[in-house]
DNA sequence: TAAATAAAAAAGACCGGTTGGTATTTTATT
DNA sequence: AATAAAATACCAACCGGTCTTTTTTATTTA
């Protein structure tokens, strides 16, 4: 059984979610996550202890929503590269292009804010940027094994171009919002990987 | 011959330049930049209107160094696959890796803080943006005017994703701070380019 | 089933400090 | 002496956060 509490926290999380992927974490008040949650200050505090612990709560709920999302039909792909493509079409289509948060990509507007002015938010951000690099590096060395890849690739590098890219991607599409923008990251990502192919 | 106040005021942009871009917009306030100036309320506000006038004022400077940093030594190479090589190693190598402005990319951390808050501001960066892609393209479409390029190369989205990665390259450079970051990225961007041609 | 009770949730008033900005006075520079 | 530049004091609004009181909700007992 949820009980009402739960309930509220949950609420204050997907609220201040969508506050924060558009207003960012500082132009964000707490009063703009009263009005939304139509509490008061007392409610509010009496879940949270503060408005970076609110972050903390946001941040993991992002994560499981993005995953979700990322890893749909994606582990059961045997082919290593086809599963890289499937990951960044459910990127880009399916999270990014489909205004799963309505400030663009949570994760890339918190790193560009939060990075030089609270070391344990950003780093929070980037480990999770490192490790899905590091997936899609094991995937690309699966795709080595297998002799899948012309010589002398050098799987981090590529890794990181990728995520590197997309989250180029979320950048300008966030400001631009013109769908052509992820489709086309995600056909030149295509050729680019294509390109590795021996 | 240079007044005293001009000087002041050139300081000011100088300093709020480099206070906008690790700070942030926002989170830099009217105080900070008073005390980075060594200048009261004033005195600031006898050469600004506000702190958003202040801004313009910064970006343009901004504009300025990045321009004569970026293209330098470019104009006058003929191919024009090199001309974007030299582009590109100028941007990632002598702007980005330079840290020429110490909170990273202005333009990138300002486009990510801004969209969504102030339309006027971002669209101030997005035309930059747009404007650089404008010319990439312009470049690309040389060279397949002088048959360098594989056929069905669709300029624009090449032109545009080569912004986009290097806007990302900006967002996880600034936070990472390594410098196999930008060199990995020019790296993968020139393999990228020479799978383009023919 | 209804009343009583305990506990959880929310409300509301308040706090010191900071925000961007203004008006007036004082000090330097011509 | 005229003007430009800077200093000072001040403003209402807002910031994140705390504390105490009131109201709901859930549980127990009659």
């Amino acid at each position: 059984m949820v009980t009402k509490g739960l309930q509220t926290k949950q609420n204050v999380i997907v609220k201040s979610l969508d506050l924060f992927s558009v207003k960012g974490y500082y132009n964000t008040s707490v009063n703009d996550i009263l009005e939304a949650t139509h509490l008061t200050k007392g409610g509010l505090y009496g879940h949270f202890q503060s408005k970076e612990d609110i972050w903390y709560a946001v941040y993991e709920e992002a994560v499981t929503i993005w995953k979700n999302i990322v890893f749909k039909d994606v582990r059961d792909i045997e082919d290593p590269l086809e599963r890289i493509k499937k990951v960044l079409d459910n990127d880009l289509r399916n999270y990014l292009g489909a205004h799963i948060f309505s400030g663009g990509c949570f994760f890339l507007n918190m790193l560009v804010e939060l990075t030089g002015q609270s070391s344990t938010m950003s780093n929070c951000i980037l480990n999770g940027f490192i490790d899905f690099s590091k997936l899609i590096n094991q995937w690309l060395k699966e795709a080595h094994e297998k002799n899948m890849l012309k010589p002398g690739i050098k799987f981090n590098e590529v890794a990181s171009f990728i995520v590197i890219s997309v989250n180029g991607c979320a950048a300008l599409y966030s400001s631009i919002r013109d769908p052509e923008i992820w489709k086309l990251t995600l056909s030149q990502l295509n050729f680019y990987i294509s390109e590795l192919k021996q």
